[in-house]
DNA sequence: TAGTGGTCTAGACCACTAT
DNA sequence: TAGTGGTCTAGACCACTAG
Protein backbone atom coordinates (compact mmCIF):
# COMPACT_ATOMS: atom_id res chain seq x y z
CA UNK A 1 0.00 0.00 0.00
CA UNK A 2 2.88 2.28 0.82
CA UNK A 3 4.06 4.73 -1.92
CA UNK A 4 7.59 4.02 -2.49
CA UNK A 5 7.98 6.21 -5.00
CA UNK A 6 11.28 6.69 -5.93
CA UNK A 7 12.29 6.53 -9.93
CA UNK A 8 15.86 5.37 -11.04
CA UNK A 9 17.00 6.83 -7.81
CA UNK A 10 15.49 10.20 -8.60
CA UNK A 11 12.84 11.07 -6.10
CA UNK A 12 9.20 12.11 -7.64
CA UNK A 13 8.76 16.12 -6.84
CA UNK A 14 5.48 15.79 -5.72
CA UNK A 15 6.40 13.27 -3.35
CA UNK A 16 8.95 15.62 -2.19
CA UNK A 17 6.85 18.16 -2.03
CA UNK A 18 4.08 16.45 -0.29
CA UNK A 19 6.36 14.57 2.47
CA UNK A 20 7.64 18.15 3.20
CA UNK A 21 4.33 19.41 3.89
CA UNK A 22 3.53 16.47 5.49
CA UNK A 23 6.30 16.89 8.06
CA UNK A 24 5.93 20.64 8.57
CA UNK A 25 2.31 20.68 9.21
CA UNK A 26 2.12 17.08 10.68
CA UNK A 27 1.55 18.08 14.39
CA UNK A 28 -0.20 21.33 13.86
CA UNK A 29 -3.19 22.35 15.29
CA UNK A 30 -6.29 22.30 12.68
CA UNK A 31 -6.75 25.67 11.31
CA UNK A 32 -3.09 26.63 11.19
CA UNK A 33 -1.68 27.56 7.47
CA UNK A 34 0.32 25.55 5.56
CA UNK A 35 2.68 26.58 2.88
CA UNK A 36 1.02 28.72 0.54
CA UNK A 37 1.70 26.96 -3.66
CA UNK A 38 3.58 29.26 -5.00
CA UNK A 39 5.96 29.47 -1.97
CA UNK A 40 6.10 26.40 -2.67
CA UNK A 41 7.09 26.36 -6.09
CA UNK A 42 9.90 28.92 -5.31
CA UNK A 43 11.11 26.79 -2.97
CA UNK A 44 11.43 23.85 -4.76
CA UNK A 45 11.58 24.99 -8.01
CA UNK A 46 8.82 22.91 -9.51
CA UNK A 47 5.88 23.57 -11.69
CA UNK A 48 2.14 24.47 -9.74
CA UNK A 49 0.68 21.98 -10.96
CA UNK A 50 3.38 19.75 -9.57
CA UNK A 51 2.49 21.85 -6.23
CA UNK A 52 -0.83 21.49 -6.65
CA UNK A 53 -0.60 17.24 -7.16
CA UNK A 54 1.11 17.21 -3.54
CA UNK A 55 -1.84 18.87 -2.27
CA UNK A 56 -4.29 17.63 -3.09
CA UNK A 57 -3.34 14.36 -1.77
CA UNK A 58 -2.99 15.56 1.36
CA UNK A 59 -6.51 17.43 0.62
CA UNK A 60 -8.03 13.95 -0.09
CA UNK A 61 -6.03 12.17 2.62
CA UNK A 62 -8.06 14.84 5.24
CA UNK A 63 -5.07 16.40 6.64
CA UNK A 64 -5.41 19.90 4.82
CA UNK A 65 -8.18 21.56 3.49
CA UNK A 66 -8.46 24.31 1.12
CA UNK A 67 -9.80 27.52 1.49
CA UNK A 68 -10.43 29.69 -1.88
CA UNK A 69 -9.35 32.34 -1.40
CA UNK A 70 -7.52 32.24 1.80
CA UNK A 71 -5.38 29.59 1.68
CA UNK A 72 -4.11 25.89 2.55
CA UNK A 73 -4.58 25.00 6.12
CA UNK A 74 -4.67 21.90 8.87
CA UNK A 75 -8.14 20.21 8.39
CA UNK A 76 -9.98 18.85 11.98
CA UNK A 77 -9.17 15.69 11.89
CA UNK A 78 -11.76 13.74 10.14
CA UNK A 79 -13.86 11.18 12.47
CA UNK A 80 -12.87 7.71 11.41
CA UNK A 81 -14.57 4.70 11.42
CA UNK A 82 -13.39 2.44 14.12
CA UNK A 83 -10.57 0.47 14.01
CA UNK A 84 -9.93 -3.23 13.77
CA UNK A 85 -9.15 -3.85 17.33
CA UNK A 86 -8.14 -6.91 19.10
CA UNK A 87 -8.52 -7.39 22.65
CA UNK A 88 -5.14 -6.00 24.02
CA UNK A 89 -5.74 -2.98 22.18
CA UNK A 90 -9.16 -2.48 23.33
CA UNK A 91 -7.90 -2.60 27.24
CA UNK A 92 -5.46 -0.69 26.67
CA UNK A 93 -7.75 1.87 25.54
CA UNK A 94 -9.83 1.64 28.47
CA UNK A 95 -7.08 1.94 30.84
CA UNK A 96 -6.92 -1.50 32.14
CA UNK A 97 -3.97 -4.14 32.39
CA UNK A 98 -4.26 -6.06 29.62
CA UNK A 99 -2.65 -9.98 30.23
CA UNK A 100 -2.80 -13.24 28.37
CA UNK A 101 -2.70 -16.74 29.42
CA UNK A 102 -2.48 -19.33 26.51
CA UNK A 103 -4.26 -21.81 26.79
CA UNK A 104 -3.72 -23.88 23.62
CA UNK A 105 -1.65 -22.62 20.28
CA UNK A 106 -1.19 -25.92 17.64
CA UNK A 107 -1.89 -26.53 14.44
CA UNK A 108 -4.75 -28.09 13.79
CA UNK A 109 -7.17 -29.55 10.85
CA UNK A 110 -9.94 -27.09 9.95
CA UNK A 111 -13.28 -28.39 11.48
CA UNK A 112 -16.45 -27.66 8.76
CA UNK A 113 -17.09 -24.25 10.94
CA UNK A 114 -13.56 -22.95 10.66
CA UNK A 115 -12.68 -24.61 6.99
CA UNK A 116 -16.40 -22.21 6.32
CA UNK A 117 -15.19 -19.38 7.94
CA UNK A 118 -12.09 -18.95 6.68
CA UNK A 119 -12.91 -19.72 3.19
CA UNK A 120 -10.81 -23.38 3.45
CA UNK A 121 -11.47 -27.13 2.77
CA UNK A 122 -12.56 -29.38 5.59
CA UNK A 123 -9.06 -30.88 6.73
CA UNK A 124 -6.93 -27.98 5.76
CA UNK A 125 -3.95 -26.55 8.49
CA UNK A 126 -4.73 -23.66 10.58
CA UNK A 127 -3.38 -22.51 13.87
CA UNK A 128 -5.65 -22.42 16.50
CA UNK A 129 -4.79 -20.29 19.23
CA UNK A 130 -6.89 -20.17 22.42
CA UNK A 131 -6.53 -17.27 25.29
CA UNK A 132 -7.88 -16.96 28.83
CA UNK A 133 -7.43 -12.71 28.93
CA UNK A 134 -7.94 -10.57 31.96
CA UNK A 135 -7.96 -7.04 32.72
CA UNK A 136 -6.71 -5.80 35.96
CA UNK A 137 -6.02 -8.88 37.07
CA UNK A 138 -9.55 -10.92 36.48
CA UNK A 139 -10.61 -13.19 33.69
CA UNK A 140 -12.78 -11.00 31.40
CA UNK A 141 -12.90 -13.41 28.15
CA UNK A 142 -11.86 -16.86 26.27
CA UNK A 143 -10.92 -15.84 22.81
CA UNK A 144 -10.33 -19.09 20.34
CA UNK A 145 -8.41 -17.62 17.41
CA UNK A 146 -8.06 -19.44 13.89
CA UNK A 147 -5.84 -18.82 11.21
CA UNK A 148 -4.97 -19.34 7.89
CA UNK A 149 -1.69 -20.98 8.37
CA UNK A 150 -0.96 -20.74 4.19
CA UNK A 151 -0.87 -17.24 5.06
CA UNK A 152 1.63 -16.87 8.21
CA UNK A 153 3.97 -19.73 7.49
CA UNK A 154 6.25 -20.45 10.75
CA UNK A 155 3.49 -18.36 13.14
CA UNK A 156 3.95 -21.32 15.53
CA UNK A 157 7.77 -20.91 15.57
CA UNK A 158 8.42 -17.73 15.92
CA UNK A 159 6.93 -16.81 19.10
CA UNK A 160 3.58 -16.09 20.07
CA UNK A 161 3.12 -11.86 21.22
CA UNK A 162 0.73 -10.65 23.09
CA UNK A 163 -0.98 -8.90 20.12
CA UNK A 164 -2.08 -11.29 17.31
CA UNK A 165 -2.96 -7.69 15.57
CA UNK A 166 0.08 -6.54 16.24
CA UNK A 167 2.28 -9.73 14.93
CA UNK A 168 -0.60 -9.51 11.44
CA UNK A 169 0.94 -5.92 11.13
CA UNK A 170 4.59 -7.17 10.97
CA UNK A 171 3.34 -9.46 7.78
CA UNK A 172 0.86 -6.84 6.63
CA UNK A 173 -1.46 -8.79 7.27
CA UNK A 174 -3.32 -6.46 9.87
CA UNK A 175 -7.47 -6.88 9.28
CA UNK A 176 -8.79 -3.56 7.36
CA UNK A 177 -12.07 -4.49 7.63
CA UNK A 178 -14.14 -7.16 9.58
CA UNK A 179 -17.47 -8.86 9.93
CA UNK A 180 -18.80 -9.04 13.33
CA UNK A 181 -21.49 -10.80 15.25
CA UNK A 182 -22.51 -10.45 18.87
CA UNK A 183 -25.04 -12.11 21.13
CA UNK A 184 -25.75 -12.88 24.17
CA UNK A 185 -25.94 -16.29 26.04
CA UNK A 186 -24.85 -18.18 29.22
CA UNK A 187 -21.92 -19.39 29.86
CA UNK A 188 -21.05 -23.65 29.44
CA UNK A 189 -19.35 -25.38 32.15
CA UNK A 190 -15.92 -25.03 30.62
CA UNK A 191 -16.15 -21.65 30.07
CA UNK A 192 -17.27 -20.75 33.35
CA UNK A 193 -14.67 -22.38 35.25
CA UNK A 194 -12.63 -20.16 33.16
CA UNK A 195 -13.90 -17.21 33.50
CA UNK A 196 -14.45 -17.90 37.27
CA UNK A 197 -18.51 -17.49 37.39
CA UNK A 198 -21.21 -19.61 37.62
CA UNK A 199 -22.15 -21.97 34.41
CA UNK A 200 -25.18 -20.42 33.25
CA UNK A 201 -24.39 -16.75 33.91
CA UNK A 202 -24.74 -14.14 30.89
CA UNK A 203 -22.11 -13.77 28.73
CA UNK A 204 -21.44 -11.82 25.61
CA UNK A 205 -20.58 -13.28 22.60
CA UNK A 206 -18.74 -12.33 19.53
CA UNK A 207 -17.01 -13.78 16.46
CA UNK A 208 -15.32 -12.09 14.20
CA UNK A 209 -14.14 -12.22 10.50
CA UNK A 210 -10.72 -10.05 9.82
CA UNK A 211 -9.78 -9.62 6.28
CA UNK A 212 -7.16 -7.39 4.36
CA UNK A 213 -8.24 -6.95 0.75
CA UNK A 214 -10.00 -10.12 -0.49
CA UNK A 215 -7.92 -12.26 1.94
CA UNK A 216 -9.66 -13.96 5.09
CA UNK A 217 -6.90 -13.92 7.67
CA UNK A 218 -8.49 -15.21 10.99
CA UNK A 219 -11.57 -16.00 12.64
CA UNK A 220 -12.14 -15.45 16.35
CA UNK A 221 -14.45 -16.57 18.66
CA UNK A 222 -14.91 -14.73 22.09
CA UNK A 223 -16.50 -15.25 25.14
CA UNK A 224 -16.82 -12.62 27.54
CA UNK A 225 -18.08 -11.82 31.53
CA UNK A 226 -21.39 -9.86 30.76
CA UNK A 227 -20.49 -8.12 33.85
CA UNK A 228 -16.88 -7.29 32.91
CA UNK A 229 -16.88 -6.38 29.72
CA UNK A 230 -19.40 -4.20 27.45
CA UNK A 231 -18.65 -3.64 24.06
CA UNK A 232 -18.07 0.08 22.41
CA UNK A 233 -17.82 0.36 18.75
CA UNK A 234 -17.87 3.25 16.77
CA UNK A 235 -19.48 3.41 13.10
CA UNK A 236 -19.59 5.39 10.22
CA UNK A 237 -17.50 8.64 9.66
CA UNK A 238 -17.21 12.11 8.47
CA UNK A 239 -17.28 13.57 5.46
CA UNK B 1 -22.13 18.16 -0.72
CA UNK B 2 -22.87 17.88 -4.92
CA UNK B 3 -21.32 20.10 -6.98
CA UNK B 4 -23.30 22.30 -8.63
CA UNK B 5 -20.27 23.68 -10.34
CA UNK B 6 -21.13 26.34 -13.07
CA UNK B 7 -19.05 29.29 -13.23
CA UNK B 8 -21.28 32.29 -14.85
CA UNK B 9 -23.43 30.20 -16.98
CA UNK B 10 -20.73 28.21 -18.22
CA UNK B 11 -20.11 24.64 -17.43
CA UNK B 12 -17.00 23.53 -15.53
CA UNK B 13 -15.04 21.43 -18.28
CA UNK B 14 -13.43 19.18 -16.14
CA UNK B 15 -16.73 18.71 -14.27
CA UNK B 16 -18.58 17.76 -18.00
CA UNK B 17 -15.76 15.57 -18.92
CA UNK B 18 -16.25 14.14 -15.23
CA UNK B 19 -20.09 13.33 -15.67
CA UNK B 20 -19.85 12.22 -19.57
CA UNK B 21 -17.39 9.30 -18.24
CA UNK B 22 -19.68 8.71 -16.08
CA UNK B 23 -22.78 8.31 -17.60
CA UNK B 24 -20.66 6.69 -20.42
CA UNK B 25 -19.01 3.83 -17.86
CA UNK B 26 -22.51 4.23 -15.31
CA UNK B 27 -23.91 0.61 -14.49
CA UNK B 28 -20.83 -1.26 -16.76
CA UNK B 29 -19.20 -4.36 -15.28
CA UNK B 30 -16.03 -3.94 -13.32
CA UNK B 31 -13.07 -4.21 -15.74
CA UNK B 32 -14.94 -2.60 -18.37
CA UNK B 33 -12.65 -0.30 -20.05
CA UNK B 34 -13.45 3.81 -20.13
CA UNK B 35 -12.28 6.02 -23.10
CA UNK B 36 -8.74 6.71 -22.63
CA UNK B 37 -7.38 10.22 -21.78
CA UNK B 38 -6.18 11.03 -24.86
CA UNK B 39 -9.59 10.10 -26.46
CA UNK B 40 -11.56 12.29 -24.45
CA UNK B 41 -8.65 15.04 -25.01
CA UNK B 42 -9.69 15.07 -28.89
CA UNK B 43 -13.50 14.40 -28.05
CA UNK B 44 -14.13 17.81 -25.78
CA UNK B 45 -10.97 19.52 -27.26
CA UNK B 46 -9.47 20.21 -23.95
CA UNK B 47 -5.87 19.83 -22.54
CA UNK B 48 -4.83 16.46 -20.83
CA UNK B 49 -4.45 18.09 -17.34
CA UNK B 50 -8.82 18.57 -18.02
CA UNK B 51 -8.97 15.36 -18.70
CA UNK B 52 -6.82 14.17 -15.88
CA UNK B 53 -8.63 16.39 -13.14
CA UNK B 54 -11.72 14.86 -14.35
CA UNK B 55 -10.80 11.11 -14.20
CA UNK B 56 -8.95 11.51 -10.68
CA UNK B 57 -12.17 12.45 -9.21
CA UNK B 58 -13.82 9.38 -10.32
CA UNK B 59 -10.88 7.55 -8.84
CA UNK B 60 -11.01 8.80 -5.72
CA UNK B 61 -14.54 7.88 -5.74
CA UNK B 62 -13.85 4.60 -6.36
CA UNK B 63 -15.73 4.24 -10.08
CA UNK B 64 -12.49 3.76 -12.08
CA UNK B 65 -9.18 2.35 -11.31
CA UNK B 66 -5.84 3.39 -13.67
CA UNK B 67 -3.53 0.67 -14.92
CA UNK B 68 -0.57 2.20 -16.11
CA UNK B 69 0.11 0.65 -19.62
CA UNK B 70 -3.18 -0.68 -19.89
CA UNK B 71 -5.81 2.31 -19.46
CA UNK B 72 -8.72 3.31 -17.32
CA UNK B 73 -11.19 0.72 -16.19
CA UNK B 74 -14.74 0.34 -14.09
CA UNK B 75 -13.55 -0.49 -10.53
CA UNK B 76 -14.50 -3.58 -8.61
CA UNK B 77 -16.74 -1.42 -6.31
CA UNK B 78 -15.19 -0.73 -2.60
CA UNK B 79 -16.56 -2.11 0.37
CA UNK B 80 -17.97 -0.09 2.67
CA UNK B 81 -18.29 0.40 6.42
CA UNK B 82 -21.54 -0.38 7.88
CA UNK B 83 -23.99 2.22 7.24
CA UNK B 84 -25.86 3.07 10.44
CA UNK B 85 -29.31 1.44 10.27
CA UNK B 86 -32.59 0.95 12.14
CA UNK B 87 -34.15 -1.95 13.07
CA UNK B 88 -36.79 -1.68 10.12
CA UNK B 89 -33.71 -1.60 7.70
CA UNK B 90 -31.93 -4.83 9.79
CA UNK B 91 -34.85 -6.92 9.86
CA UNK B 92 -35.98 -6.33 5.97
CA UNK B 93 -32.39 -6.93 5.25
CA UNK B 94 -32.44 -10.19 7.29
CA UNK B 95 -35.62 -11.32 4.88
CA UNK B 96 -37.74 -10.42 8.44
CA UNK B 97 -41.43 -8.85 8.40
CA UNK B 98 -40.51 -5.58 10.69
CA UNK B 99 -43.80 -4.72 12.89
CA UNK B 100 -43.34 -2.25 15.29
CA UNK B 101 -46.61 -0.99 18.15
CA UNK B 102 -45.79 2.46 19.59
CA UNK B 103 -45.80 1.89 23.53
CA UNK B 104 -45.09 5.57 24.15
CA UNK B 105 -44.86 8.88 22.35
CA UNK B 106 -44.29 11.59 24.20
CA UNK B 107 -42.53 15.22 25.08
CA UNK B 108 -40.54 14.79 28.40
CA UNK B 109 -37.91 16.57 30.20
CA UNK B 110 -34.44 14.93 29.90
CA UNK B 111 -33.47 13.07 32.97
CA UNK B 112 -29.80 13.73 33.80
CA UNK B 113 -29.05 10.35 31.93
CA UNK B 114 -30.44 11.43 28.79
CA UNK B 115 -29.39 14.68 29.19
CA UNK B 116 -25.63 14.22 29.44
CA UNK B 117 -25.83 11.35 26.34
CA UNK B 118 -27.98 14.24 23.74
CA UNK B 119 -25.46 16.95 25.23
CA UNK B 120 -28.59 18.65 26.42
CA UNK B 121 -29.50 20.49 30.36
CA UNK B 122 -31.49 17.99 32.57
CA UNK B 123 -35.10 19.16 32.21
CA UNK B 124 -34.74 20.11 28.81
CA UNK B 125 -37.61 19.10 26.09
CA UNK B 126 -36.90 15.53 24.66
CA UNK B 127 -39.05 13.50 22.41
CA UNK B 128 -39.25 9.80 24.21
CA UNK B 129 -40.61 6.88 21.80
CA UNK B 130 -40.80 3.53 23.17
CA UNK B 131 -41.69 0.75 20.74
CA UNK B 132 -42.03 -2.82 20.36
CA UNK B 133 -40.84 -4.71 17.85
CA UNK B 134 -41.71 -7.53 16.32
CA UNK B 135 -39.58 -9.73 13.58
CA UNK B 136 -41.97 -12.01 12.04
CA UNK B 137 -44.39 -11.80 14.23
CA UNK B 138 -43.17 -12.68 17.66
CA UNK B 139 -41.53 -9.90 19.65
CA UNK B 140 -37.68 -8.96 19.30
CA UNK B 141 -37.03 -5.59 21.07
CA UNK B 142 -38.00 -3.01 22.86
CA UNK B 143 -36.39 0.19 21.59
CA UNK B 144 -36.58 3.67 23.57
CA UNK B 145 -35.45 6.25 21.36
CA UNK B 146 -34.82 9.82 22.95
CA UNK B 147 -34.76 12.61 20.30
CA UNK B 148 -33.50 16.42 20.53
CA UNK B 149 -36.93 18.10 20.08
CA UNK B 150 -34.55 21.38 19.34
CA UNK B 151 -34.21 19.49 16.10
CA UNK B 152 -37.64 17.95 15.70
CA UNK B 153 -39.79 20.77 15.90
CA UNK B 154 -43.25 19.10 15.19
CA UNK B 155 -41.60 15.93 15.16
CA UNK B 156 -44.93 14.20 17.54
CA UNK B 157 -47.72 16.39 15.20
CA UNK B 158 -46.28 15.15 11.93
CA UNK B 159 -47.36 11.73 12.50
CA UNK B 160 -45.11 8.98 13.69
CA UNK B 161 -43.04 6.85 10.62
CA UNK B 162 -42.71 3.49 10.85
CA UNK B 163 -38.92 3.75 10.84
CA UNK B 164 -37.35 6.79 12.44
CA UNK B 165 -34.14 6.73 10.11
CA UNK B 166 -36.26 7.49 7.40
CA UNK B 167 -38.00 10.08 9.23
CA UNK B 168 -34.78 11.55 10.30
CA UNK B 169 -33.49 10.88 6.74
CA UNK B 170 -36.14 13.54 5.34
CA UNK B 171 -35.17 16.32 7.76
CA UNK B 172 -31.15 15.87 6.30
CA UNK B 173 -30.41 14.55 10.05
CA UNK B 174 -30.20 10.80 9.08
CA UNK B 175 -26.93 9.97 11.69
CA UNK B 176 -24.22 9.47 9.41
CA UNK B 177 -21.95 8.41 12.46
CA UNK B 178 -23.10 6.74 15.66
CA UNK B 179 -21.38 5.27 19.09
CA UNK B 180 -22.43 2.42 20.11
CA UNK B 181 -22.18 -0.06 22.83
CA UNK B 182 -23.97 -3.61 23.37
CA UNK B 183 -23.62 -5.70 26.21
CA UNK B 184 -25.54 -8.77 27.58
CA UNK B 185 -27.45 -8.95 30.88
CA UNK B 186 -31.10 -10.24 31.82
CA UNK B 187 -34.40 -8.83 31.61
CA UNK B 188 -36.38 -7.58 33.98
CA UNK B 189 -39.86 -7.91 34.84
CA UNK B 190 -41.66 -5.61 32.79
CA UNK B 191 -39.25 -6.46 29.79
CA UNK B 192 -39.61 -9.86 29.94
CA UNK B 193 -43.40 -9.21 29.62
CA UNK B 194 -43.25 -6.82 26.70
CA UNK B 195 -41.12 -9.78 25.17
CA UNK B 196 -42.62 -12.46 26.60
CA UNK B 197 -39.91 -14.39 27.72
CA UNK B 198 -39.43 -15.14 31.57
CA UNK B 199 -37.89 -12.75 33.64
CA UNK B 200 -34.10 -12.81 34.09
CA UNK B 201 -33.58 -14.32 30.97
CA UNK B 202 -30.69 -13.42 28.66
CA UNK B 203 -30.97 -10.34 26.62
CA UNK B 204 -28.63 -8.52 24.70
CA UNK B 205 -28.68 -4.90 25.38
CA UNK B 206 -27.60 -2.28 22.71
CA UNK B 207 -27.08 1.77 23.24
CA UNK B 208 -26.31 3.84 20.58
CA UNK B 209 -25.89 7.98 20.07
CA UNK B 210 -26.66 8.67 16.47
CA UNK B 211 -25.20 11.84 14.82
CA UNK B 212 -24.81 14.05 12.05
CA UNK B 213 -21.77 16.09 12.06
CA UNK B 214 -21.18 17.54 15.20
CA UNK B 215 -25.38 17.22 16.46
CA UNK B 216 -26.41 14.33 18.41
CA UNK B 217 -29.41 13.56 16.73
CA UNK B 218 -30.55 10.66 18.45
CA UNK B 219 -29.82 8.51 22.14
CA UNK B 220 -31.33 5.16 21.80
CA UNK B 221 -31.70 2.20 24.36
CA UNK B 222 -32.34 -1.27 23.31
CA UNK B 223 -33.09 -4.28 24.52
CA UNK B 224 -33.07 -7.61 22.25
CA UNK B 225 -34.03 -11.04 22.82
CA UNK B 226 -31.04 -13.09 23.21
CA UNK B 227 -32.85 -16.08 21.26
CA UNK B 228 -34.32 -13.85 18.80
CA UNK B 229 -31.55 -11.68 17.38
CA UNK B 230 -27.19 -11.49 16.82
CA UNK B 231 -25.71 -8.10 15.71
CA UNK B 232 -24.16 -8.05 12.40
CA UNK B 233 -21.53 -5.57 12.00
CA UNK B 234 -19.16 -4.69 9.21
CA UNK B 235 -16.13 -2.78 10.35
CA UNK B 236 -13.45 -0.74 8.02
CA UNK B 237 -13.57 -0.35 4.39
CA UNK B 238 -11.47 -1.38 1.48
CA UNK B 239 -9.57 1.21 -0.24
C1' DT C 1 6.02 -0.20 -32.27
C1' DA C 2 1.92 2.15 -30.90
C1' DG C 3 -0.79 3.27 -27.13
C1' DT C 4 -1.45 3.92 -22.21
C1' DG C 5 -1.11 6.27 -17.85
C1' DG C 6 2.57 9.03 -14.71
C1' DT C 7 5.05 13.00 -14.22
C1' DC C 8 6.26 17.76 -15.11
C1' DT C 9 6.79 22.49 -17.16
C1' DA C 10 5.75 27.52 -17.64
C1' DG C 11 2.80 29.99 -18.29
C1' DA C 12 -2.50 32.14 -18.17
C1' DC C 13 -7.06 34.13 -16.44
C1' DC C 14 -10.65 33.76 -12.93
C1' DA C 15 -13.20 34.58 -8.38
C1' DC C 16 -12.55 35.29 -3.94
C1' DT C 17 -10.53 37.20 0.59
C1' DA C 18 -8.22 40.41 3.34
C1' DT C 19 -6.17 44.88 4.00
C1' DT D 1 -4.65 45.97 -4.33
C1' DA D 2 -2.10 41.91 -3.34
C1' DG D 3 -2.43 37.22 -2.40
C1' DT D 4 -4.94 32.91 -2.48
C1' DG D 5 -6.80 28.78 -4.49
C1' DG D 6 -9.54 27.02 -9.00
C1' DT D 7 -9.31 26.23 -13.64
C1' DC D 8 -7.03 25.50 -18.02
C1' DT D 9 -3.62 25.29 -21.92
C1' DA D 10 -0.17 22.99 -25.02
C1' DG D 11 3.14 20.96 -24.94
C1' DA D 12 7.11 17.28 -23.09
C1' DC D 13 9.55 12.86 -21.64
C1' DC D 14 9.08 8.54 -19.09
C1' DA D 15 7.89 3.48 -18.07
C1' DC D 16 5.00 0.12 -19.05
C1' DT D 17 1.85 -3.04 -21.85
C1' DA D 18 0.31 -5.30 -25.82
C1' DG D 19 0.33 -6.90 -30.51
Amino acid sequence: MEDVLLRDGRALKHVVVREYVRALVGDNAPGSPAPSERELVHRFGVARMTVRQALDALVTEGLLERIPGRGTFVARPRREATRINGYTEEMTRRGLLAESQTLLARREQAGPGVARALSLTEGDAVIHWRRLRRGDGTPVCIEDNYLNEILLPGFLQTGMPTSLYDALARRGLRPTWAEDSISADTAGDEEAALLEIEPGTVVLRHSRRGMVGEKIVNVSRSVYRADRFTMWIQLGSDS
